[in-house]
DNA sequence: CTAAAGAATGAAACTCCTTACATATAAGGC
DNA sequence: GCCTTATATGTAAGGAGTTTCATTCTTTAG
């Protein structure tokens, strides 16, 4: 329980000097310091984190909001945004917003506006203008995982073109007949990016020249595998319009409708091409054809970013930057032969 | 940017008396309580969380250790973790040991000891007895899930039991031929539960009088599907020592072990039977007959038993509470017909 | 050899709150 | 109507550091 005096008097120098011995800053015999360290070392001294911030204002830690941690992307995305931050000397603080509403409030209001953390980081998380107004009220740095946030630097990946790409790719196979699996449902919590990835879905048939049909889009009330199993099942049994191809837009999905087809007697790919969205480690192992999102590239750009923001906060970068997206192939599409 | 003075100022009375207004506690009278509120709403004041540790040693934050948060497991308990903390008023800090030895070590010695925290709760992590030392050094609770740690309370299931309890699932359905996946790599940053599970399958089959062969017990590297799907194929594909049953030491691998058996042209149950432990959401989908872990009840627990011992630090817990294994049959095990 | 700049240290102010102690008012008992 | 007790508020002392400013001791330049 060593406090700073504690440190002073055995050293026998004065407060002002050990805290300059152990910041490294200002003048400092190399002698003194020396002692200081052995000093502080000898007695276990830790400063207080609270009288640090309370004086200088900084709080060495990073305010991570996320709608969910048990789910792939945001794990994901955390299990990096952490890791770079410890390493950069940050403490991470978690905000779930899957505790509910009202604690939710609080997190905007009370938590986050003031001296808890030095800056906000946000992972997918779609928030009203009255939250991003009293994040923007204290002047933190806010950067975001899939923006636009008014305020924010913003990362994210073009959804619109990921469909794009993933259904170019479908149909550069020879396919016309090409179902979608998708969400119309938003969550509330973070940004539905199945909109923007079926708008690309759309442009592509388009261009194409293919007549999009209602029945070929299957609406899923979330990620998992089994919603994508039963919605490939769906789109598969129609005896007036089964697709030759799907693209679902997540690897969950993907993998669910692999399963179907699958079980249906269908060949994947011969029978069936499929292509995701993410490049989640299921992908890889079932062979699936999908877009990669790069999450782990996505969160560490999103650390420097912040890191550079706090170093500088004049410093100047896009308020948006798009992350690029690629078409990994892999062995879940093939040519279709009629 | 309104501190206490102002809000006092404003509302025409001390600071003494803004602070007794919004804690809530000691004499305050309600038409004050009410003036001061409606200021210190009015200026958007947020008590200084540093200031109020400062003065109280209370930070109102719970450090939480995971070894890894994009597993299943603990990202999985650090959800429920985070969500049971917000609802009781306390910020969690995430300490990922991800993030390597050197950053490691400032956890235990810098980050946690000192006046971050009130409390360290551990999900699984296995620590060296110096950072036990360390931690218990600091007079704050200690919670953890998978224990034992010295001075901490710990909540774990019994994994030997739970190993017993899969194989002699198996061996009442007639098997004698079972092989187990699982791991003899300890990973240094957490638990290896491995061995345990794999005691109980070694006295579950030494009670049956069944010889173990080497040739059954398949290790692997990680949780993974493919892992399990790999060493499954190893074992089914033995001329002389295939098994009728797997017991897969977690679900992820029992998939794996199920698509194999599948690729190989093997019906499960009926070729086949299969037994996991998680209750993971795969096993679910895939049909999977499991131990159940129940992460979210132990994680539950887990914070129950920290806010207890925040209330009251000589409240009397047991050291170590043995959460109750569960097996869930589903549609992966079935008789043996010979 | 002296003046000025540079290096090293200390004293004390300051950060923003909570709370023990002191003081003032209101209510209740005889 | 006076004394005690309960209620309400103010004053001021920390809590544990950092940093400005002042002070002392070295160097270095002229």
């Amino acid at each position: 329980m060593a406090g700073i005096v504690d440190v002073a008097r055995e050293a026998g120098v004065s407060t002002a000097t050990v805290s300059r011995a152990l910041s490294g800053k200002d003048y400092i015999s190399p002698k003194t310091k020396a002692l200081v360290e052995e000093v502080a070392e000898r007695l276990g001294y830790v400063p207080s984190a609270s009288a640090y911030t309370l004086v200088t204002g900084r709080t060495k830690t990073i305010g991570v909001v996320v709608p969910y941690v048990d789910r792939w992307f945001f794990s994901s995305a955390l299990e990096t945004v952490d890791r770079e931050l410890v390493k950069a000397g940050y403490d991470v603080t978690l905000y779930n917003l899957s505790s509910g509403d009202d604690h939710r409030k609080s997190i905007f209001t009370k938590s986050l506006p003031r001296k808890r953390v030095d800056a906000v980081m946000c992972i997918s998380v779609r928030m009203s203008d009255q939250e991003i107004e009293s994040l923007a009220k204290v002047n933190k740095p806010i950067v975001a995982i899939g923006g636009p946030i008014k305020g924010a630097k913003c990362i994210k990946i073009d959804d619109t073109a990921a469909g794009k790409l993933a259904t170019e790719h479908l149909i550069a196979m020879g396919h016309t007949k090409i179902a979608m699996i998708g969400s119309s449902v938003s969550d509330e919590k973070f940004f539905d990016v199945f909109n923007e990835r079926r708008a690309g879905y759309a442009e592509a048939l388009k261009i194409a020249g293919i007549t999009a049909r209602d029945a070929w889009y299957k609406s899923v009330s979330k990620y998992a595998i089994s919603e994508g199993y039963s919605a490939a099942k769906q789109l598969l049994g129609d005896p007036h319009n089964a697709p030759t191809a799907i693209f679902a837009s997540s690897d969950e999905l993907a993998v669910g409708a692999m399963l179907a087809a699958k079980d249906m007697g269908l060949n994947v790919p011969n029978d069936l091409s499929i292509v995701g969205v993410d490049n989640h480690e299921l992908a890889d192992f079932f062979g699936i054809t999908t877009i990669n999102q790069d999450v782990h590239g996505q969160a560490g750009l999103l650390v420097k970013t912040m890191l550079q923001l706090l170093d500088d906060p004049e410093h100047v970068v896009e308020d948006q930057v798009e992350w690029p997206v690629e078409l990994i192939v892999r062995s879940s599409t093939a040519r279709l032969v009629s």
